[in-house]
Parts: C-alpha cells; structure tokens; sequence
DNA sequence: TACCGGGCTGGAGTGGCTCCAAGTCAAGTC
DNA sequence: GACTTGACTTGGAGCCACTCCAGCCCGGTA
C-alpha cells in the first residue's frame, strides 16, 4: 500500500512517516516503479507500534535503538522486549502523574465552588 | 522567596519559571531592591499549579488563557472552573492513551516470549 | 489539452523549553 | 581594600519532534 493508506492504519501522518524513515526508524520500505512508496503489512505494523511508544512519551533516541535492534533481526528479541518492558515502567510513571494531577486539580475546584458559593 | 526556592517548591526550573512570566502566564512577580525576583506563596502555588496542567499536557496557549482569567481576578473563577474540567477530560484520554499502549505492548511482548521459546 | 489528486524532495517554521555568555550584586575571606 | 564565590539578571542561540509548504513529477479523467 502508499503512503496515505499506511498512516490512516498507523495513525502518524504521511509526513511523520517520511521524518521516521530520513531517522532511520523504519527499516527496508519498498518502492514501486513510479518510485513511490510502498508500505507492506509488516512495515504497518511496525509504524502502528512507533505512534504508540511515542505518543506515550518515548524518545526518539530510545526509539532509534529499538529501530536497530529490529533490523538486526530475530536475535536481538530479548533485549526488544527489555525495551518494551522498561517502556511499560514509563507508563506507570505517566499514569502517577495522572493520578496526581487529578488530585491537585480536584483541590482546585473544589476551592474554587467555595467561592464562588459565596460571590453570587 | 527567591527563584531557585521556587523552582525546587513548585518543580519547574528556573529558565522555565522566567520563560513562562516573559509569555504572561505568570502575573505580578515582585522585584526587591537588588532587582531580584520575589516569589509569594500564592505564586509558588499557581507555579505550581502551571507544572501539573503543563506535565499533563495543557498547550501553552490555553494556559494563557488561564493566567489571563486569572488576571482578571475571582469573578472568573466559574470560567477557571470550567478550564479544569476541560482538563480533566484531557487527563481521561489520556489515561485511554496509556491503557491502548499498554496492551499494545503486552500483545508485543507475549509475541516476542513465544519466538524467544523456539530461538534457544 | 487541461486539470486533478496523490506522491516526491528539500527546506523553513513552530512550540516549549534548555543552555549559555556576559554582566550585576552581596557576602565572605585574606 | 582586593578577590573570590555564588545566586541572579538579560538576550539570544540551540534543540527536539514534528508540521507545513513550494515546486516538482506522474497517471488518470472530461
């Protein structure tokens, strides 16, 4: 497939995906004769799992290790999956913060219906 | 206080706590006599405030819009209000983000695990 | 033939910091 | 009284991860 059916089904845009693969993210993308893109279902899957690691707060620079990793080819799984694994560490972290931000903005509101209790 | 006191206090740093009064989101920061910033403890609290909202994904320009109202002073609060609860929602999506991700991940992992088994 | 949609490249622009050079001032040390 | 140290100041450069755009090519349709 092209370039726009790839990022309706990964969820990056046509130009993130052209950034990813200038960045050396994305491994082997084909093209056709008419020099396009062509985008096979494992390059799609591999696309789908860089928008998630990155919009859940992945670096680049890990994601460009894990990249490397991944060309490498199947040899290199464990330390992938240590990767994975030190990532879900970094969600649990995003989720504290979550937690504690709801706390604090719940404080707020709460004072904040005080007042305006009393200015009407 | 001055601005490493309350860099530590609220958790942004000091470059940040002066790029954020340089674009209005900080009003009425003191100076003393040696033109050093004076940090009261209801600035450190909105700082702080500003960190949370920020961490978890406010765009800047909807913080200024906070400040602005802010500015304005308790008549805005119902519209202050509003902004948090707006950004409670945020904290939902996002929190769906993380799960997504996560099982993303597990499904990963698990996959890698069953190739790990045949590899040795 | 003219146009349109989809893709290409290279490069400029953006948001939100982050770091740095060069300077001021206050307090402490010799 | 001179020197050093350290916290702070400003203005400006640099950075990350995109995002947008100009200017181009190509295949298909009216």
């Amino acid at each position: 497939m092209r370039i726009s059916e790839a990022s309706t089904k990964s969820g990056l845009s046509a130009d993130t995906i052209r950034y990813y693969e200038k960045s050396g993210l994305v491994p082997a993308v084909e093209r056709g004769p008419d020099g396009l893109r062509r985008f096979s279902p494992e390059n799609v899957e591999w696309l789908t799992l860089l928008y998630w690691l990155r919009k859940t707060g992945m670096p680049m620079q890990e994601m460009q290790r894990f990249a490397a990793l991944y060309r490498q080819g199947d040899t290199t799984i464990p330390e992938r999956r240590e990767v994975l694994l030190n990532h879900e560490k970094r969600l649990h972290r995003r989720r504290a913060d979550l937690d504690r931000c709801e706390e604090v903005l719940a404080y707020k509101i709460a004072a904040y219906e005080k007042i305006e209790g009393g200015l009407s």
